[in-house]
DNA sequence: ATCGCTTCGTAAACCGCTTTATCGAGGGGG
DNA sequence: CCCCCTCGATAAAGCGGTTTACGAAGCGAT
């Protein structure tokens, strides 16, 4: 295997300087059709492709963002970085992809890559809320950063989340509809916008829709599994539980269903369920659960075009943009039982 | 905000000369306590970082590697990503991501950026199955390629599979443990390795515990939803419908279920069914869907291991590793009925 | 013949780091 | 006292592009 081609082979070859070639490629120099054909066979002939490492150092840029993810396999980031490497490659711009694993340093640590120009920008979440400022601070000092999905208070860079206060607004509107009048959002951590924002549209709409203060609970926690659990749990170790619940992400949601299953409450008789982000195969449940829908690959996509806009220079300002949420209506909401009480050892389908 | 500090400026401040400073920190120069606080201090006030590009170019190498996948999105390949990145990372390599959508084009192209040094080295999965040979001799002449998942015949790399014939035989054990006698796979593309291979258990292991070869049928198609949609509905429409199904991934799997459940095809009272993966959230569905479970982290982690063999030189003879197999028990296989035929509109919770 | 304007290029600096000699100073041995 | 070795560095040549600034032809006009 012998070694690539560099721009001096292609110029002695093609009988021009190394200049030529590289403005030729460059488009900084028009050449007559003779020469343009010389340097083409040059090229062919040694299968040139110009050192991207050379090329990078002396312009400066990578051509290159990175993704900072809390994690990849999760199928809400997964979906996320599809579409945000679809986006760069369209662009002409490659991804490097990094996992936080909700670890500070590590989060500090890729930002910091931007300032050695590694990569030209960044496409960043988090959901890490103990920001002692360390984050914040990075973040404005680094420019050409993009936030995705979940805010870091403090800064003031281009952000893009979904409108979570919509989405709550339109979880609570279904279960209202359905002639719901207990409530439970079932939110991540407290102090993670989106958990909060989703709450509060979810509480907004229930009061606006004339129902007491008491008519709507909320457990906040995390997104997990396991607080879907024991939120379940709890719920239906009480002596009143509810007839509708709002999961805030599909972890919990999936979290939830087993517990009732084993207990064998049913959906949506005994009660109703809308989960948050439509992430999870929720067609294939049964029943298949009704969510709400936020367009991962849109937050992708206008993540990585605001990126561009920051590279290319346009001065774009600092924005928030909230993408449209959308109901996705299945089997999971119907009317509440007259009791409002489950049924233990139903005929419903136990585990 | 300033211009990064380069390596000069922090040789001037600590009164050294750059290249005592670039030596200091590669190691390659040992010095008196006082020099080298000076040194540290001096980094630590411009809070210098090497500059990525003039690291790579004078060194050759990029430490990066390059992770070419058909798609992100995909539960599969997402799982696998977060596998790769964690262990790259821990080896101090940063991931480049590319999708491909099983464009050969691209591929290819991504495959060439190993010439220019761009990556150090590649993981590589490709489902495309219309190799003319380009794919194989591109491959044959990059080296440090590591293949996972699926093969490119009239390779020799590295390659990184499941054990995929296991499988196929811990299906058809579960199903004939059960007294199964009429058996169906439903495989993805005949000309893919896996589907192949997944097919190739399935049956050797029913022959061998006797049933006749007409007592198997196989499908071949793809990996989709629409696959296991439309064998669901043909195998349906057949007069001696098979007791037992082997669904040769979860996304045919997902075609198939709301196709039964639509038809108030009873799972496992009607039908026994196995999948391959195991990546989606099966232990949610209802019933649980047993599974065979391939570890695609330790497919991940492993393809790193070897890609970082080749790239620091050690000369690890290209192998082909098969990865461990698992069957995990859920609910969705039981005795066969007598008669062995689905029943139509049962009281199975139809949609 | 000369001026000036295109056209078609080229020379050389530069991007910032690594590394291969090489070198001065100090210390120990003969 | 001199030689040689070790310690503590450094100068300078890459790595392979890009770009700025400049220049040699060629040619029409004056």
């Amino acid at each position: 295997m012998k070694q690539p081609a560099k721009l001096k082979d292609v110029a002695e070859r093609a009988g021009v300087s190394p200049a030529a070639i590289s403005r030729f490629l460059n488009g900084s120099l028009l050449l007559p059709e003779a020469t343009v054909s010389r340097i083409e066979a040059a090229i062919a002939h040694f299968d040139y492709r110009p050192n991207p490492h050379a090329r990078r150092l002396s312009l400066g840029r990578s051509d290159t963002i990175a993704l900072v993810l809390p994690e990849i396999g999760n199928p809400f980031f997964a979906e996320l970085a599809a579409a945000a490497e679809e986006a760069a490659s369209e662009q002409g711009l490659g991804v490097m992809l990094f996992a936080t694993g909700n670890r500070r340093a590590r989060e500090l640590e890729y930002l910091a890559r931007l300032g050695s120009s590694d990569v030209d920008a960044l496409l960043f979440v988090t959901n890490l809320t103990d920001d002692d400022g360390a984050l914040a601070s990075a973040i404005g000092r680094a420019a050409r950063v993009v936030l995705l999905d979940e805010d870091v208070p403090g800064t003031s860079v281009t952000k893009v989340f979904c409108d979570n206060e919509a989405g709550g607004r339109l979880a609570a509107r279904a279960f209202l509809e359905a002639g719901h009048r207990r409530l439970v959002y079932i939110g991540g951590p407290r102090d993670l916008m989106s958990s909060r924002e989703r709450g509060a549209g979810f509480r907004a709409a229930a009061r606006e829709a004339g129902l007491a203060e008491a008519a709507v609970t909320e457990f906040y926690g995390d997104y997990s599994l396991a607080h879907g659990r024991a939120t379940a749990e709890a719920l239906l170790a009480d002596g009143a539980p509810p007839t509708a619940i709002f999961a805030s992400s599909d972890q919990v949601l999936l979290g939830l269903l087993p517990v009732f299953r084993a207990h064998g409450v049913r959906v949506p008789a005994d009660v109703s369920l809308v989960t948050f982000d439509d992430v999870a195969p929720l067609d294939f449940f049964d029943p298949p659960i009704s969510a709400i829908r936020q367009s991962i690959s849109d937050m992708g996509r206008t993540g990585v075009e605001r990126l561009v806009a920051l590279i290319r220079g346009e001065n774009t300002p600092a924005e928030i943009l909230r993408l449209p949420i959308e109901f996705v209506a299945r089997a999971s909401v119907a009317p509440p039982r007259g009791d409002g009480k489950f049924q233990e050892n139903s005929t419903w389908r136990p585990r």
